[in-house]
DNA sequence: AACCAGGAGAGAG
DNA sequence: CTCTCTCATGGT
C-alpha cells in the first residue's frame, strides 16, 4: 500500500468516524470567515500553546467582555492584557508574543485582510521570525486565519503516526504531499486528528 | 493531590 | 543540531 492511500484513509476513516469538526473547531473551520474571526484565531493560537482548551476560553471571554479581543486593542493596554489571559497560563510570555505579534501584523500589513493577500511562503518565513510564533503556532495562524494550505503537526499527529521523534518538516511534507492542496481539506483533516487524539 | 494540556525560547554540550 | 529547563493556570 502506498502512502498516499494511508494518508487519504486516515482522512476517510477520521470523517466517518467524527464527522464534520464541532465544538471548539466550529470557529477555526468556520468557512468563510470575517475579519474579527480571523484575528480571534490569530489571538488563539498563541493561548493555546501549552494550554488546556477549557482555559483558553476563560482567557478568550475575558478578552471579550474587555474588548480587546481585537489586533488593533491587544497592544493599547498590556496591564489589563495580561490579567485577561491569565487562566491560559504563561500569562507574562503571552502577554509578550501577542503584543509582539498583534504589532507586527498592524504595522506590516494594517490588517488581516491585507496580510492574507501575501503569498505562503513569504509569510511563513516572517511568521517563523516573531517571538513566540513556533513552527506550529505559525502554520495554525496561516492555516485556519489566512486560509494557506499548510498543513500543522502538533503532538496529536506525532502520537497517530507513532513518530514521536520525526522532524517538523518531515512530516508536514508528509501530508502535503500526499493530499491535495485544499486549505479546507487541510483544516477538517487536522481538526479531526485533534479531536480524534483527545478522544482517547 | 499529583498530573497535565494543541509550544517556544534560551542555554548547554 | 539535540537535549533540558523554564514559563503557570485551572480541570480531573
Amino acid at each position: 500500500m502506498s502512502k498516499e492511500n494511508k494518508i487519504v484513509k486516515l482522512y476517510k476513516n477520521l470523517r466517518k468516524k467524527y464527522g464534520h469538526p464541532q465544538g471548539q473547531w466550529k470557529l477555526w473551520c468556520k468557512r468563510p470567515k470575517s475579519e474579527k474571526e480571523r484575528e480571534e484565531v490569530i489571538i488563539g493560537a498563541i493561548l493555546t500553546q501549552r494550554a488546556n482548551w477549557k482555559n483558553v476560553e476563560l482567557a478568550m471571554n475575558n478578552l471579550k467582555k474587555a474588548r480587546m479581543n481585537s489586533i488593533r486593542k491587544i497592544p493599547a493596554d498590556k496591564i489589563r492584557l495580561v490579567s485577561c489571559i491569565r487562566p491560559s497560563g504563561f500569562y507574562k510570555q503571552k502577554g509578550e508574543y501577542l503584543c509582539g505579534l498583534t504589532k507586527f501584523i498592524s504595522e506590516k500589513y494594517g490588517s488581516v485582510r491585507e496580510m492574507k493577500k501575501q503569498p505562503l511562503p513569504k509569510l511563513r518565513r516572517e511568521l517563523l521570525g516573531v517571538k513566540g510564533v513556533g513552527p506550529e503556532t505559525a502554520d495554525s495562524i496561516l492555516l485556519y486565519a489566512l486560509d494557506k494550505p499548510v498543513f500543522v503537526i502538533d503532538e496529536y499527529t506525532r502520537r497517530l503516526l507513532r513518530a514521536r521523534g520525526a522532524k517538523y518538516e518531515d512530516l508536514r511534507n508528509l501530508f502535503e504531499k500526499n493530499l491535495k492542496k485544499d486549505y479546507r481539506l487541510y483544516q477538517d483533516f487536522h481538526a479531526l486528528i485533534v479531536i480524534d487524539g483527545k478522544n482517547k
